[in-house]
DNA sequence: CTGTTGACTTAGACAGTGTCTAAGGTAGGG
DNA sequence: CCCTACCTTAGACACTGTCTAAGTCAACAG
């Protein structure tokens, strides 16, 4: 992710401080940020930047395959800048963390041709939902947990 | 799927006109329909049943494992009435179809102890993506459907 | 059969997420 | 240093889902 801008710049991308603020938050692998908190972190750096603009940021890395978008559950998608290396992910239903998986076959070959009815599947997405450990020990503690994460 | 009402009536539920269309709109196994779907079948058979219902009525079905919910994509959930059946869901990146598939191995079995960092995995929700036979002869086809899917 | 009552339904307001538009600003080439 | 095409902005709008207060009725008791 570190060369993200050049790669940006090779683009032909117009280098503006609203995209590198996006650029800069997104910059540690491994987060799983909606919009809104990739909105609020970059304002923190750049005031004036606009919804709007996270927005068309992360539609446009997205389209380049810069940044591949999470939908886990029904609520916003998350911006995953760990795009070039394939992984799945691990959901805790109580608190709601993220953590990124490598499954050890890839999920493709579950799906025999038989099964796949004339589709051509060119991807996968594999969502292993459960209790994170902290969860796990003590739902009381989970639950406000995921009262403290979506207040 | 037929016998819903039976079981609902077991669980002592009250059994209005309102939840009986419901029901009868999911009573095709393979369908997944948005909430918004459900409400204009609905309310061919019962003019009056508004959209609060209809998503009160599928929040306890859901809750009592009677229908299952799909978030294939950042839209609008999708109910699932084959919930007495393991299965995936492959989906056309094009036109949106939605078909139910079983994979030859339990999609869990991809995910060493070792790559589940303490969580306690209970369930797991493939979604194969790719394109539908029709959608892969002619993407000029496939685009206005797609466009008159979503109209 | 009839009356009672708590569960159910309703319209519409509201909230969260994402898209669009028109107007103004600016990066980068010349 | 200027231009201009591309970018950003505020805010309106659309879609999806939730909530509330008031009215209605399914089921049961008598
Ligand atoms: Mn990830
Ligand atoms: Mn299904
Ligand atoms: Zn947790
Ligand atoms: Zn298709």
């Amino acid at each position: 992710m570190s060369d993200l801008l050049a790669r940006l710049r090779a683009r032909r991308w117009r280098l503006t401080a609203q995209r590198r603020v996006v650029a800069q938050v997104l910059d540690g692998d491994h987060v799983h940020f909606t919009a809104e908190e990739i909105h609020a972190r970059a304002a923190a750096l750049l005031p004036e930047i606009s919804r709007a603009t996270v927005y068309n940021t992360l539609g446009e890395l997205v389209a380049i395959g810069e940044v591949l978008e999470v939908s886990t559950d029904g609520r916003a998608k998350r911006y995953d800048p760990n795009a070039h290396h394939a992984h799945q992910h691990l959901v805790c239903d109580s608190c709601g963390t993220i953590r990124d998986v490598h499954p050890s076959v890839d999920p493709l070959v579950g799906l025999p041709t038989a099964e796949r009815y004339g589709f051509t599947v060119s991807r996968v997405a594999v969502t292993y939902r459960g209790l994170c450990p902290d969860c796990a020990a003590g739902s009381a503690g989970a639950a406000s947990a995921l009262t403290d994460a979506e207040a």
